[in-house]
DNA sequence: CATTAAAATTAGTAGATAATTATATATAAT
DNA sequence: ATTATATATAATTATCTACTAATTTTAATG
């Protein structure tokens, strides 16, 4: 009887995958991609919605930048993020449908 | 113009769910997860099939089972552990299909 | 009761991560 | 040019995490 396996990853997605778990497992950086939803938003904005200073948010929105959770892009003096894709959005759609309790 | 939130959550929500993908983002304890899917399965065959120490792996077994990304329950000499509901399943099966590509 | 098997716990250490503070860079406005 | 605004970077320190090795607990079995 062959063990059925559910959840197969391969080892260098399950590394991608838990690196990008890891980003989104800290409450600063949950909460920046609760912030930014499907909008696309400057960092200051980020900033006062989020709480805390500019240079940690600064940190934060970099390692999501890294592990490709978000994007950003410069428009004049101001940096504009948004979750990188669909795929990132609906994961976090069933991030919140799992976490906060109807 | 109220800025809509799609990702509202409450900062209680924040926490347990940060908490929650901090510790499904380690590579092990991931794989962990994958290895069990559906099935309910004795420490030492997690051991074997995801590799490194009894050691290690009880204490990250312990870490999900903090969480409440799994539970487990003692058979006679062992003890048998799986993946908490249908929630986590499904969480799961998106972190699969975001980044195991096509 | 002694032994074995399964799992958990403890202690130690190395390495990673996070927040703070200060400073730097880039663009815009005057 | 100077100043103001937006963002990034660097350095520091404190805290957390992960792995290893050794020990202990629990339950099953001879």
């Amino acid at each position: 009887m062959t063990e059925e396996n559910q959840f197969a990853m391969r080892e260098e997605n399950i590394e991608k995958a838990s690196k990008a778990l890891k980003a989104m497992g800290h409450p600063i950086r949950l909460k920046i991609l609760c912030v930014l939803g499907e909008e696309e938003k400057p960092v200051m904005e980020i900033v006062s919605q989020v709480g805390t200073t500019q240079s940690n948010i600064s940190q934060h929105i970099d390692i999501l930048r890294e592990k490709k959770i978000i994007t950003s892009r410069r428009e004049g003096s101001k940096i504009l993020c948004k979750v990188r894709d669909i795929q990132i959005l609906s994961l976090l759609n069933v991030i919140q449908e799992t976490f906060c309790p109807a």
